[in-house]
DNA sequence: TTGACAGATCAACCGAGTTTGATATGTTCG
DNA sequence: CGAACATATCAAACTCGGTTGATCTGTCAA
């Protein structure tokens, strides 16, 4: 069974990979100014459809965007707190305290 | 010519796409406790030296780690700046002040 | 109900990233 | 110098993610 922090990596990684991509980050970009839908966003990356659909998939099972669909229409959403749990991640990553020794250990 | 966000968002994607591997984050955990020679990571991740030594480059090339040769051995080192740049790229993904009405703007 | 539209899903293809084993580079020691 | 060691690099095989066009699902309006 994978410890809780084992199963925050993943997450982490996931959300990680959703961002390594130009086409997401522009996405979420578009997002910040509030939630739209499909066509807007297809207008905006002028793009195929099913490719902005494929993105914004991954952004959706990472957890960075939510939807909602209204109508005929499916809104896109940032997930802010999910902007600040890789936020707080990041930060788990930064040395130990007390852990700033050079060249800790010899290589036997 | 690009602009200068068009830069910051290429580099902080080469960042995330170097966060988005198990191996690497297991790297960066190790990292932590301050730095360490490839050896001793080897050891501590019981893999392939050559598979280490690419991954490790993945992270030097997004400027996550740094090296520092000291004789027969190189060690690795997190960059905490690089770190802290990147929360601040996430920070900037945040929702625009005045952003956040409901459906913005019909569909044509 | 039928037609038009928004969006998701699927399969085929292609290119990028990863792994592995072999070889190269650089350093220390005898 | 030559052997042993730490690490990097390279090429070949493999795997995975992204693109594209076609098709499917759901919703609205006539």
């Amino acid at each position: 069974m994978p410890t809780a922090a084992a199963r925050e990596a993943t997450h982490a990684q996931r959300c990680f990979h959703a961002l390594s991509d130009e086409t997401r980050l522009r996405l979420l970009e578009l997002l910040r100014a509030g939630e739209q839908c499909v066509c807007d966003l297809t207008d905006s990356l002028d793009t195929g459809q099913s490719r902005l659909s494929f993105h914004l998939k991954v952004l959706k099972d990472a957890g960075l965007v939510t939807d909602r669909r209204e109508g005929r229409w499916v809104y896109y959403a940032l997930d802010v707190a999910a902007l600040d749990a890789l936020s707080d991640f990041l930060s788990g990553l930064r040395p130990r305290r007390g852990g700033l020794r050079l060249a800790p250990r010899r290589c036997d």
